[in-house]
DNA sequence: ACCCAGGGTCGTC
DNA sequence: GACGACCCTGGG
């Protein structure tokens, strides 16, 4: 699946123009889940931080523009993170095979990618997750930001934040940490923050590991869980046979292939079966769409 | 005003 | 395995 995609890119003004990039639309790339440091804009673009930049993402005429980036930061960051390198259309197309339900979800969020993001940053984001609305996890994840964070800039008339690193955040009082609205999270924020700081949870040798190896070890955090665990090997370790079943894909899952009251591990195992190594993008298009449409509710 | 659910996990039984 | 609790907040 591997293969550089073909489009006409362009440089001027601290922006980068991508043309004739098809599988490629930010409001699906930035709404399907994957993320929460992106907001959209009154005109339909996305401002977000990501790896120490701020950038505004848009769509215009089949031209997607990345604004306050130049083309070294699109060679080094911006082509790894929105996951370039990655033939989408090839994955539809077999995804789309299967049947007409994932056909219909693919047609539905045709511009999805999976965005390659910190580990660090997920695996706390995916904490704060659990039990928790998306408009309150990006609050959250805000406030850790600017309370812990670094400026990053100035842009779109407002200041901007990277995420924390683990020392920073594993130093800050359970309580301060509550007070960014993580709720009763804050414990296994403070918690994870200290097993990475220390080591005793090794990023570094998690993404060398195999899937059953990585998965095992995020399990030992207190405020992973099975599902938490399989958000970050699909967002932060780019494990993509990993099928995280959430409300959502449980509802959609039901909707279109199982029994209901089947077990969320079942459910998981159903999907590995069905769609293997692209069971990871399967679970976007299915989420997404379950998630527009109100699906199950 | 009250109730409920939300990208689940944990502790207990 | 099955249940209930859990910070907090927006929406019914």
């Amino acid at each position: 699946m591997k293969e550089i995609v073909k489009m006409k890119l362009e440089f001027e003004n601290n922006k980068v123009i991508m043309r004739g990039i098809e599988d490629f639309d930010p409001k699906h790339i930035f709404d399907c889940g994957q993320c929460f440091r992106w907001n959209e804009n009154e005109d339909g673009s996305f401002t977000g931080v990501a790896r120490e930049r701020v950038v505004r993402v848009s769509k215009k005429d089949g031209a997607v523009t990345i604004e306050n980036a130049d083309e070294k930061d699109f060679n080094e960051i911006w082509m790894d993170y929105f996951d370039l390198k990655t033939d989408y259309s090839k994955i539809k197309e077999v995804l789309e095979e299967q049947d007409v339900y994932l056909k219909n979800s693919v047609e539905f969020g045709y511009g999805i990618r999976i965005l390659k993001q910190e580990l660090f940053e997920i695996m706390i984001s995916f904490i704060i997750s659990a039990n928790n609305r998306i408009p309150m996890i990006k609050k959250a994840i805000g406030n850790l930001s600017k309370e812990y964070g670094e400026k990053i800039g100035d842009f779109d008339g407002m200041e901007h934040y990277s995420f924390p690193k683990a020392e920073v955040l594993a130093a800050a009082s359970e309580e301060d940490i509550k007070s960014c609205k993580t709720g009763f999270r804050a414990k296994y924020i403070k918690r994870a923050c200290e097993m990475v700081a220390s080591k005793e949870l090794d990023l570094e040798s998690i993404i060398e590991m195999n899937d059953d190896d990585a998965r095992k070890e995020l399990l030992k955090v207190p405020g992973i869980g099975p599902k938490v665990a399989d958000c970050i090997m699909l967002f932060g370790l780019s494990r993509p046979r990993s099928f995280p079943v959430d409300v959502w894909v449980k509802r959609v899952m039901e909707e279109f292939y199982v029994e209901e009251g089947m077990s969320l591990k079942k459910i998981g195992d159903y999907a590995f079966d069905k769609f293997g190594d692209l069971a990871g993008y399967a679970q976007q298009y299915l989420f997404y769409y379950a998630r527009e449409k109100g699906i199950g509710k």
